[in-house]
DNA sequence: AAAAAAGACAACCGCCAATAT
DNA sequence: AATATTGGCGGTTGTCTTTTT
């Protein structure tokens, strides 16, 4: 036998997240951290199913989140990305900080690919649009993810061309992953990520070099909170997200009233690297968090129900969360 | 002013590799 | 070793907002 099924999708509830469906959610997952998504729509009293939450979580509610429209720097990023990777959305989003796989898609499907038609580029195949018209009369196959042509080159960055890693051949390489082994394989991807990170290495530099694949996961003993009232000017850049997102739904103004940080201050000098998920969890974010998470329940558990100043780090207990729950 | 169309984006669905039992 | 589940991914749909007619 296997593992127990996620969940068995009876009377579970789907469509869009209430407010009160997103407390329940960051108030568990900020006391107990992540862990087995299964479990978690049970212990934290939601009616949804652990994939749903989930989902949720990573998309919306993570507070290392960037909201608000792509910067043209992330939208030359997501192109010449997807110039040499095609749809692999995950994989262009751990090039930019703060933004989900789901964003950029999103974002590539109603935005970049109209403006790309406008500029008489074809956003599947990345060449000019009368060339692709040539080529897919002689060539239909080969349509597909080719390098970047002239024309986009030179409104993007200089990203050197591997044929390697031209998307292309991406099928190719797929098949023969699947003949490798494991080792082999993940040696294969390692390769690919160095490959592409090089050409982008000097415009990562300007992002400090943070990818969200490299964000941990927030464990609980790893969520930490500056002992002293921040001295960054935080309080002021924490409305860009909530002007771009104000009006779509309930969760949206329930949210911006969280004044999630800006991760643009990603850029700052006084970063930690070592320790960036201090810098998550500013004062105001926490401020509104602890108030979004008592302000209508009294009875719930006070998880920030003290002044931040008198939480040197949070620290919470990984092994309760980790054995004692089950 | 109302209806229809288009736009934007959150959420769902189904597939698959990895993994637990 | 076989089997079932999880978690992650990409594609698609659903819902709400904005714009156009």
């Amino acid at each position: 036998m296997g593992r127990q099924p996620c969940c068995d999708k009876v009377g579970l509830k789907k469509g869009p997240w209430t407010a009160e469906e997103d407390k329940k959610l960051i108030n568990f997952i900020l006391t107990n951290g992540q862990c087995c998504w299964r479990a978690v729509p049970k212990l934290a009293g939601l009616l949804r199913c652990g994939k749903s939450c989930r989902l949720r979580w990573t998309n919306y509610l993570r507070p290392d989140l960037k909201r608000g429209l792509l910067s043209e720097y992330e939208e030359k990023m997501v192109i010449d990305l997807h110039a040499q990777l095609g749809n692999r959305w995950s994989k262009i989003a751990s090039h930019l900080p703060g933004r989900t796989d789901n964003e950029i898609k999103n974002h590539w499907n109603t935005h970049i690919k109209k403006k790309l038609k406008k500029m008489g580029i074809d956003p599947v195949t990345h060449k000019s649009l009368s060339n692709t018209t040539e080529q897919t009369q002689g060539q239909p196959d080969q349509q597909h993810h080719q390098p970047l042509q002239k024309q986009h080159q030179q409104q993007s960055f200089p990203v050197e061309k591997d044929p390697k890693f031209e998307p292309q051949n991406y099928q190719n390489k797929e098949q023969e992953k699947s003949q490798t082994s494991i080792k082999s394989s993940s040696i294969t991807d390692a390769m690919e990520e160095e490959l592409i990170m090089t050409p982008l290495f000097d415009s990562m530099e300007l992002m400090n070099e943070f990818c969200t694949d490299e964000v941990p996961i927030i464990e609980p003993n790893e969520i930490l909170v500056p002992s002293a009232p921040s001295t960054s000017p935080t309080t002021t850049t924490t409305t860009s997200s909530s002007t771009s997102s104000s009006s779509y739904s309930n969760s949206y103004n329930h949210f911006d009233d969280l004044l999630l940080p800006d991760f643009d201050h990603f850029n700052d000098d006084n970063i930690d690297n070592n320790n960036r998920s201090m810098t998550l969890w500013d004062d105001d974010f926490m401020r509104s968090l602890n108030l979004l998470i008592n302000d209508d329940d009294g009875d719930r558990k006070q998880v920030f129900d003290a002044p931040l100043n008198q939480y040197p780090k949070v620290i919470m207990d990984t092994e309760s969360w980790a054995f004692g729950l089950f």
